[in-house]
DNA sequence: ATAATTGTATTAATCTAAATAATACAGTTG
DNA sequence: CAACTGTATTATTTAGATTAATACAATTAT
């Protein structure tokens, strides 16, 4: 099975994950399920799920020890990173959407209506 | 010539497009390039390029009449469609970036600040 | 102890979308 | 008439994403 749409899996999957991470929804050092688990769960090649993980690890969500498992990383380990690195997708966003025709009011209330809904 | 890094050329070529379009560098039934041209300048296959153009035509943005060349669409034809889809595009990025752990606020202040230097 | 499970690594093969390439056609323009 | 226009068709090539088949050493559970 293979997910359609431009946006690789292991990318959504990271996506998916790092949701769950900052959300709080897991908490620091819970175990994530095994790559293997995700991968039959998900019917995904389990390396293409370790790419996944590799991601989450190396900007510091997730740690790994090899033969155990891998974990929630504390907070304070990502928290900084993650945002900044949404910071500057969303900066890309802002641009992208200016340059079609949004101004910065325009923009500010779609902010506003998108995050009343949570 | 092959522009490397995810995005198509021809998604990348329509947005440029696009941009010299909504911003009012080419005004209104000033004559495009030809798909032939611009394959030329940028050493791409004219299939590509018209790739782009029919994207922009479905868009409303410009109108091509065969045998004759492709024209700048009349604002009217093209900004309400314009503008919707990059605030569809915009919400999808600000859900992003909330997923990641960014807040209204925080979001807000990338709006202004990136907005400002235009 | 030993069998199963863990993360990790390597290498090759497969699949798909993107991009290329080679044409062709009919209408216009000079 | 010759050159140029948008448009269309079909086949091929290419590169990235994904699959696949393993293997290893360390940990865990039976």
């Amino acid at each position: 099975m293979r997910i359609r749409g431009g946006i690789p899996i292991y990318e959504q999957l990271e996506a998916r994950i790092t949701e769950l991470i900052v959300s709080g929804e897991m908490e620091t050092d819970e175990r994530l399920p095994t790559v293997r688990e995700v991968a039959k769960q998900f019917a995904l090649n389990p390396n293409t799920v370790q790419k996944t993980y590799q991601l989450l690890e190396q900007r510091g969500l997730i740690y790994s020890i090899p033969s155990k498992g891998s974990y929630v990383s504390p907070r304070e380990n990502y928290i900084e990173s993650c945002k900044a690195l949404a910071a500057k997708n969303f900066t890309e966003a802002v641009n992208d959407a200016v340059k079609r025709g949004l101004n910065a009011d325009e923009l500010t209330q779609i902010v506003r209506s998108t995050c009343k809904d949570k």
